[in-house]
Parts: C-alpha cells; structure tokens; sequence
DNA sequence: TAAGTGTACTATGATTCATAATACAGTTGT
DNA sequence: ACAACTGTATTATGAATCATAGTACACTTA
C-alpha cells in the first residue's frame, strides 16, 4: 500500500502522511472508510507502531481522517470546510513556491495548464465560488 | 535585514536560505551584488557563524549566490538556466500543493489570480513563452 | 603585513526521529 | 465473560540533526 523511502532525510511518519493525504485526495480511500490499523499497518511495513501513530495523529490534527478508539481510524468526509488557519498556510506555501518556479522561468501559462489539469484529473464534482 | 524565529520547528539555516531567496527573487539584492559577510551577519543576528555558512552553501548549490574565498559571496545573475532537475522538484511540489489546495476548496479561479499578481507584482521583465 | 573574506574540521549539548516494551481503554464477536 | 481486535499513553534508548564554540587554513585587498 505504501512506499516507504528509509534513506530519506524526511520523517518517516512524514512520508506517511503525505502519502495517505494523497491517497485520500485522489479518493482511492473513500469517504468513511476505514484505514489500516495502527498494528495491521506496522506490521506490514516492518515499522514501529509509534511511528504510525504519531503520522494517524498528524492527519487527525490535519483534518484528514478521525480516530474512535476501540474501533478504528476513518477517513474524514468533511472537508470543505474551509479552515481559515489552514487555507492561510496554504496559500503562504503556495505563493512562496509560484513565486520560485516564476523566478526559475516557468512560464505563467505553463502554471495555469498544471492547475487546470489537476482540476479535471480531480473528479470536477464541484464547481462553486 | 533578517528577522529569525529562534522558537520554531524550522531550523534557523533553513529560514536564512528562503529569507535570502526571497530578496533574492524580489531583486531586493541585485545580481552580482554582495551579500552580508558570513561574520559579518553572525555578528548581526547573533548567532553562530558556522550557522551562516551552512545556510550560504546551501544557497550556492541551489544557484541563488556564488562565492569566491576571500572575496565575498554575491548574488548569482545566471537565473533562467532551466535547471531541469530543480524544476522537476518544484513542479512536483507545486502539484502536492495545488492539489491539496483545490481539495480544501480553494477555487482554480483563486489559484490563477494568485499566479497572475505574483507575476506582475515580479518585474515584468520578461514575457516569453 | 594586517584585516577582511570563504572554507574546513573537531567537539559538545539540545532536540528530534525511530525504536522497544508496556500499559490502559474501548469495541466486537463468540 | 472472554478473547481479540482497535486507539492511546508513557518511559527509555540509540542515532541523527541542529546550533554552538574554537581553531585553522587559503585567498584578496589596502
């Protein structure tokens, strides 16, 4: 299920993370539905169950998934949401990065076509705003 | 010049390396113009010289200065090199970042808008592609 | 030569990452 | 009630990173 990068200089709770963030984006793990156990996942991955905690408890702070003990860790349906806090980090990150890929010579179309393509990849469920 | 967190999660070199990027990409600092020495802005910022110097040696490998021992380090005027394997990276990034940004609902219009002011907000320098 | 520059190296303490080993609390099915 | 599964919490240990300190060397400029 997942590809973990143990050389990486990056967390490894944090490669979790941004991999199920990803797979819950994409919607390959469904609104709701249940995600591999803290152990189950440990397991597989020959990795410490801590360090699966410690990512499920990142993606719970995120808002990705919410937790009930006794039964299991979920995808969180609710997004849309539109956490202010959120979306201002977000957007800081964002801009820093346009702003470097502008500055290296990516052009402003060729940004705009990366967006736009990612938009219709992404389900195109909901047009609003 | 620089206004450093020492209480973040973020390493000080690394908030000296976007600091820099920053004025780097605002044309705050001019091409081939000199940059604080690496005493000079330890002094300054009070803290570790060693410091400074890991953060500038991580601003030459990403192109940003150049160095020449016992001269200075200056801004590096050789941008639109199209790096390839640096705009690999950023467009990668930039994809997880839009895509997580049109996930919380943040709209394509949103996004284009920003792409535009940050790029007229930029010089205007150049308009290719 | 003196004072400035970048660069390199070793060493130390604080912090973070990943691990290990337990323990507790809640749910489910038998 | 019990066994087996879930999430959650705590303490401890070793490895790695971050920031610091101190020292040294090479080069440039006045």
């Amino acid at each position: 299920m997942f590809e973990l990068d143990m050389r990486s200089r990056k967390p490894i709770y944090e490669q979790l993370v941004d991999k199920m963030k990803e797979l819950i984006m994409n919607e390959v793990l469904k609104p709701d539905e249940q995600v591999p156990s803290v152990r189950t996942l440990a397991t597989e991955l020959t990795i410490n169950p801590n360090t699966i905690q410690k990512a499920y408890r990142e993606l719970e702070t995120q808002g990705f998934i919410y937790s009930i003990k006794g039964k299991g860790s979920f995808v969180n349906p609710n997004h849309k949401i539109r956490d202010s806090e959120k979306i201002k980090t977000i957007k800081q990150e964002l801009e820093k990065l346009i702003l470097e890929a502008l500055f290296i010579g990516i052009s402003v179309n060729e940004l705009i076509q990366t967006i736009q393509e990612l938009d219709s990849a992404k389900g195109g469920g909901d047009e609003n705003d």
